[in-house]
DNA sequence: TTACTCATGTAACAAGTTACATGATTTA
DNA sequence: TAAATCATGTAACTTGTTACATGAGTAA
């Protein structure tokens, strides 16, 4: 809903291309997700698909007045906005710590290059996006320079 | 898995119980959710279920060799782990810059405690916690701390 | 002895995944 | 004209959710 209010009509194919080009790996947009969301959606009343007048059964999506309230109390929810979510990096950091894994150069130089490329790759990108995701991308970009930061530290406190 | 390898021996519903009090909202820990998932790890070979000698039918769960493993090959997945994940705040970012959120002065205020709040909470919990966890309890306070930061920064480039 | 916690589990439902299927339009 | 892209959708499967059900041990 929030990629169809932000940047207007769109069809379901379209919102499937977003997400698959969007960094995160946690949403695939399937054609088995996304067009049963839709379906859901509109069942709903959030969202209104306008049937195109072309032979591919082209829908344009836009969102109800119903459909705009309940995405501004999604994004108004402050409980949700500052919990943890789901993150990889973070799960794994207790293990890393116990195991050892902090000591072992290899590993260490390993995901220290995994960090420097996914920044590189989120600065690049941020040049070529809208405003909305740009604004995404800065904090992404925010979140793996603290990431870095505390990986020296860690790795620091770990030496022998 | 890896709150089993962690503390040691432990039984399903401890697991549950450690989900449930952790800090995440985005597993529930549902025994609808732990117990098929053990009866699936211990039929796949990575869990042991110990059968203890009570009437409770306790059972307690080790790791196997190939869990073992499995937990060290996903722990040290580089590319997992530098990933965004589901991020709750940067999510909803865009929406608030898009549509004026960050003009809204009782919304900035109610977003900013609410960050604060969660804060002050990870604060108190680190005391308490084993190392393992106090670890990721140190990453959630960067990711606060940052987002506060980010938080400011936005609010002054939005005003009018 | 009543209420709480420990402990295991199932049933109905929700929503994601991959893989498959179809057809229109555009581009090399 | 062949391949790529636009566009919609379904089917089988996986794995989460809430709610329900059962029973043992412990503390007020």
């Amino acid at each position: 809903m929030s990629e169809i209010a932000d940047r207007g009509q769109k069809t379901a194919f379209q919102v499937r291309k977003a997400f698959q080009n969007s960094p995160s790996i946690e949403w695939s947009g399937s054609a088995g997700a996304v067009y049963p969301a839709v379906r859901r959606l509109v069942a709903a009343g959030l969202l209104d698909a306008v049937a195109q007048d072309d032979k591919r059964a082209t829908k344009h999506l836009f969102l109800t007045p119903r459909g705009r309230a309940a995405l501004k109390a999604w994004s108004r929810d402050c409980l949700r906005s500052v919990s943890v979510g789901i993150d990889p990096f973070r799960l794994r950091s207790g293990i890393w710590l116990n195991s050892g894994d902090l000591r072992d150069e290899s590993f260490i130089a390993r995901l220290r290059a995994a960090l420097e490329e996914r920044l590189a790759a989120e600065i690049e990108d941020q040049k070529s996006e809208d405003a909305v995701e740009a604004i995404r991308i800065e904090l992404n970009i925010r979140l793996l320079r603290m990431r870095i930061e505390w990986l020296d530290e860690a790795i620091e406190a770990a030496a022998p």
